[in-house]
Order: C-alpha cells, then structure tokens, then sequence
DNA sequence: ATGAGTGCAAATGCTTTGCATCCTG
DNA sequence: CAGGATGCAAAGCATTTGCACTCAT
C-alpha cells in the first residue's frame, strides 16, 4: 500500500501514514470527523485540511473510495472493490460484508433501459448485534417500513 | 396522500402540496435545494426551513424516505418501500428501479452474524443513458473500479 | 533546494433552529 | 381562535479553499 502511494507520486508524511493506518485497521469506514479526532493525541498539529487533503488524494490514486451510506458525513473504506455494507437504523454503524461470496449472477444486467453498469452493492439496514440485544426497539430507530 | 397527511396531524398548506407533487413526479428523487430551486417561481416566499420542516415532517410520517445515495445533499424519495436505485458516475443522475421484479431469494439472511435484517437495497453505479451516448470516458467521472 | 504537503483560518454548502407572525382546521 | 406552519435570520456541521510556512525527497 506504501508502494501504491509513492507509485501516485504521494509523499510519505506521519500525517499520511497514520490516516492510512487508521483506515486499514477499522472495518466501519471511519468519517473525516472520525479521524481527526482519533489521530489528535498522535499528531496533535494535524489539521481537518490535512485530513481532508489525504482523503482526497487517496481517493483520486484510487486507493480508497468515498461512500454515502448515511445522511451527514462521508465514510472512507480502503476496499475500493465493489462489495455490501449493512448500517444500523439505530446507532448508525457500519458493518463490512467485504467477504461474503455471492452468487455468480449475471451483475453486467442493465438495471434501466442504456443504463452501463459499472459496479452493483447491496445495503443491508437493520439493527447490528448491539442494538438488537439492547433494545427491542431501539433508541433513535425509523419505525420498520418492513419487506 | 392527501389522507396519508391528514391522518397525521399535518395541515394542508400550499407548500407542502407543492413538494409533495414535486416529489411525486420526479422519479429522480429531488434534493431540497432542488425543491427549493423548482418551487420559487411557484411560491416565491417560500424559504429553506419551510422545504426542510415539511421533508422531515414527511418522513417521521412515512410518507417519503431520506436517501444517500451521493456525496453531498439528501435525496428524497416518496417510495418508501425498499427498492434499487441507479446513480451515473458522471452527472449524478439517480434512477428509480422501483418496478424492478428481482428472483425470491431469502433476503432476510443475516449478511452478518447478529445483524437483524430489516431492507435490503441495491445501487447501481455506472453511466447514465445520455452519459454513455455523449461520450466515450464521461467528463469528472472516476476511474472505473471494474468488477 | 524545491515543490509537495501541512496548518490555519476563512469561506462554502447543506441542514437545523429560534422566534415572531400567519393561516388552516 | 389556537396551535401548527411559515418566513427570516442566525447557527451548526461537513467539507473546501487560499496562502504562507515546513519538510520529504
């Protein structure tokens, strides 16, 4: 991953390196929020722009992609392969199904009439495990629009 | 719908006719700034707060959905069932695929373990109709991810 | 050394909120 | 006529941008 930043002609800063860290380490996708705030201790002069600047250079190298899986922030996800995420209704977190084999439909279906599809990926909404056994209705939660 | 409103304690005002047949007719779901743009030739008092008032009035009745499909603005959907959509890398563009017929597979298998299901939504990315015939590579579109 | 990268602060865009006034039911 | 709804303006977040300074290469 190193390689593929210098590669994009990036330099290496601590400021990168830890963003980039942080990103390979937590399946939920942390927000540009997200990251600030845990990177302050490390590098205390870190600045939003700084974080703001890494993502976006990130993104254009295409080593990490920007996905709107909620109203409010961004979350940034290193696996920039196609794949599913389930979010919770009730406390918002994100949940990476990058592994889950499915089946070997044909996905290249036009969805619309001259539609090209590049890519499909599923979103699964419900409760995560937490807010399941919490609650039989969780704080915060949409009322059901069932299926 | 009007009984849909009424059922819920909302008066009829005319704004909020007014974005609930804007919202009815555009199967691109509409941001509220979008609303907003459309509606000011209509109602030119209209303001900001009243557009975002009556969308989040709306949707604590269940009359229409809140959606991230994008970066950036919310759209607003008023099938508020669970259905697929199609976005174009290159203008924006959001297709409802709401009349989709899709096989009956199991769609409440846990996508993980604990995770209780409650919708399950596909999002197409690609090129739009007019994207696709305008040009070859689409202006501001990023770099296939392929699948 | 040299230009990319950082930090700071101001600006932008979307959305929310407080409050006085207005209008639907 | 009463309470909900509107309009206006200010405030709140997320994100972007301009610019001088710093540091990785």
């Amino acid at each position: 991953m190193l390689v593929a930043l210098r590669a994009g002609g990036l330099k290496l800063t601590p400021q990168r390196l830890a963003i980039l860290r942080e990103l390979a380490d937590d399946p939920t996708h942390p927000t540009a929020t997200e990251l600030f705030s845990r990177l302050r201790a490390e590098l205390p002069s870190m600045s939003f722009a700084t974080v703001y600047n890494t993502l976006s250079a990130l993104t254009e190298q295409g080593l990490c992609v920007a996905r709107a899986l909620e109203p409010g922030a961004v979350r940034f996800d290193p696996n920039v392969e196609p794949h599913d995420h389930a979010v919770c209704d009730s406390c918002g977190l994100v949940v990476d199904i990058a592994g889950r084999v499915r089946g070997g439909s044909p996905r290249t279906a036009e969805p619309v009439a001259g539609f090209a599809v590049r890519s499909v990926e599923r979103v699964y909404r419900g409760w995560c495990a937490d807010c399941s056994s919490r609650l039989e209705r969780p704080t915060g939660a949409k009322q059901a629009t069932g299926e």
